[in-house]
DNA sequence: GATTATTAAATGTATGTACATATATTTGTC
DNA sequence: GACAAATATATGTACATACATTTAATAATC
């Protein structure tokens, strides 16, 4: 569906306004699909990156910073986003015995079972930008590469 | 910058899997942009965007129904937001005459004087997807269309 | 080695998101 | 006109975001 009749706006600006809304839009679309999804596993977005990235990690364990650095929202607080995965006893957390600053955050086994039933239900799923032939998705890229120049 | 080196994450599976965070990482960038120019008025993101549907109905009323309609964010809770707004004396709230169920929003002239403000600010500062070039803006337009076919 | 600065994480507060439920009003049906 | 269904909005709860502040540990400087 057209960007205008999504929203229902009659017209915008002019193309440069029109792919800024188009952009801000798709990607809560794309978001909102994939929470749905997360939902049945008990997880939300948030939750799902920082596992995966603690699964990039095992098993090697990573530290808060570790995660900011690496999610796709700088700002928001993996402190409390590991607090919900700890509770679920997806994770572990232990002071860092180096750094007693720092905090030793480890996925679980749980965690790492939860995560490939995930990758075998998304291979099912097939959600994501797959209406794109390949080429696009890559001339998309980077167009966006370029947005943030 | 690459979105490999924003994320700082090695490679991704294919172009789709590239696409599809670099949207989402491209989306996010783009909001928080505008929410730090919009905080400078005491506004957030998604008051901003409601208050310029209210202007667009302007001088007739809008009901939370019409904002929920127009609004990017279909789920989020119009009624609150435009709490905030009342509060900072921005809009006018008040049970629609022919319809006691619906209330009718109005926006302020304080309201209309801040977005004059806020138009000519945006007007300097110039932000959103100003690197592409016209033609590039409406090529993206089209690839998102076809992301939510 | 005491003092200050820096760093790592957690916590507090306001706002927004997501979704279920509640309340009031209107509409439809018998 | 009584009663059920639909509609418009508000409210409750859990989670996340944004940003400032706090607490504790380490590093740097005198």
């Amino acid at each position: 569906m057209k960007i205008e009749d999504e929203i229902k706006q009659v017209a915008f600006r002019d193309d440069y306004q029109k792919a800024h809304v188009n952009l801000i839009f798709t990607a809560n679309w794309l978001q909102q699909q994939q929470s749905g999804f997360f939902k049945q596993f008990g997880l939300t977005l948030p939750q799902f990156n920082i596992l995966r990235i603690l699964r990039g990690q095992h098993p090697k364990p990573a530290t808060v910073n570790l995660l900011i650095e690496r999610m796709l929202d700088k700002t928001s607080n993996a402190s409390r986003i590991v607090d919900k995965l700890e509770a679920k006893e997806l994770v572990t957390r232990c002071v860092c015995p180096s750094n007693r600053r720092a905090v030793d955050i480890r996925i679980s086994d749980a965690g790492l079972e939860l995560l490939g039933r995930l990758d075998a239900a998304m291979n099912e799923q097939q959600f994501g930008v797959q209406h794109l032939t390949s080429a696009e998705a890559a001339q998309l890229s980077r167009l966006l590469d370029k947005i943030r120049d």
